[in-house]
DNA sequence: ATACTCTAAATTGTATACATTTTGGAATAG
DNA sequence: CTATTCCAAAATGTATACAATTTAGAGTAT
């Protein structure tokens, strides 16, 4: 795993915009990201490249790369996109058939959430963990469904600055109490094979948490 | 339009990837690259980048970048993704709303075809021309669709070494025909207003391109 | 004041030189 | 003959110098 300077900055660059660090518009600067990370201008180029690949920063011949900005509705349809190709995991998955080993691994996702939940609500200290223990259950069933190309979509579609990372707004515990539910079921209807249902109830899932994210930014923007 | 040389670079090494003049698993040798079109190993190397993040080259750190190459599985999964995000395409257009503008602008990608299919045979001259407006008919409806991250979703996806541009295998007459009233069918739905049986067409539609294409590829392996 | 031109500074794009890593084969030991 | 070690050649990674383009602001004319 010994990766070159260039793969380093790279996964900087996606962090500190992933988070926010670098907002949305504002403008990376080639010289002063290299005085930032010491090294010279040829890696934090080609690092740019990537992050313009990866569609997290707009790239301006001659003039520069800047963050990328998601209107609402750009976000709203990322989702939507990130509903089916989702949903298509869960049919793969199925229809691939499903290991043990598998079975047991997604259901330690529930189980590791189940227990922050029993408490009646989510601590600080959690929203991590529960992050953490929610990305699995996706990526999990992504990876089942064996779908390299899937794969590398919903990556691409999913990461969109401060928003993908964003930890503020999962904070209602009501919705993410709705949001396991939801998990426990599609584990559910996976084991018992019913891969049409478990490509519906997950394009669903993703849906509602589109619609969630998108009425929480609209809130944020027109109080703050 | 004044693109930098990495750019142009970039677009000759897609296209000589796609159309397999730059075989799958050959190496892509940066400064051969660089003598066969005339610049440095700088513009080479950004275009190398790009060609990576669009998955047309795997990269090796420390050791360069190999054409990627895809099994018949990893085509048929690639095919099944692209087919649900073009379903996506439809319904979404639909729920956008079409203008009559766009309807008879889909309408002219039938029409052109159903010219060169009147005389009951697909001449050679005519292929070229029925890429061109295969291809115009499924731009138009994800354009239609206004959903960015679709678009950049179908395009990972849709890009494969030497499979995305070959010619040969679409060149039987009746399986061209029926593809073409998939997009008769296509195209009356969406303009009923029909967004899921749209969607479900163009999945089938999609789908039936994939099992195609993947006996096609089987055939030619096993004879030659 | 406004708009325009022109120039110098700033910024990005490319070429080249150098550093690091990998590769391949000769030499050698078993 | 096989396997191993080691070194030189080749290839990739990075830094730096230079070219081309864009940007910003002073100066000027209207």
């Amino acid at each position: 795993m010994a990766n070159t300077r260039a793969q380093e900055i790279a996964e900087h660059l996606r962090k500190n915009i992933l988070s926010g660090t670098y907002l949305p518009g504002s403008r990376l600067h080639e010289e002063t990201l290299a005085e930032e990370t010491g090294v010279s201008r040829t890696p934090i180029r080609a690092a740019l490249r990537l992050m313009d690949a990866e569609r997290l920063v707009n790239y301006f011949p001659n003039k520069g790369y800047v963050v990328r900005e998601y209107s609402p509705d750009q976000i709203r349809a990322a989702y939507q996109t990130r509903a089916v190709l989702e949903g298509l995991a869960c049919r793969q998955a199925v229809e691939r058939g499903l290991s043990n080993s598998f079975k047991n691994s997604l259901k330690k996702c529930i189980t590791e959430i189940d227990v922050m939940l029993k408490k009646g609500s989510l601590h600080k200290d959690n929203v991590l963990q529960w992050r953490h223990w929610n990305a699995q259950f996706h990526n999990q069933i992504i990876e089942a469904s064996g779908n390299e190309s899937l794969a590398a979509a919903i990556n691409l579609v999913t990461r969109i600055p401060m928003v993908s990372n964003s930890i503020i707004v999962w904070s209602t515990f009501d919705v993410v109490a709705n949001f396991h539910e939801h998990h426990r079921q599609i584990h559910d209807l996976l084991c018992r094979g019913l891969a049409g249902r478990a490509e519906f109830a997950m394009r669903e899932h993703v849906e509602q948490g589109g619609d969630f994210i998108v009425s929480k930014l609209m809130e944020a923007e027109s109080s703050g």
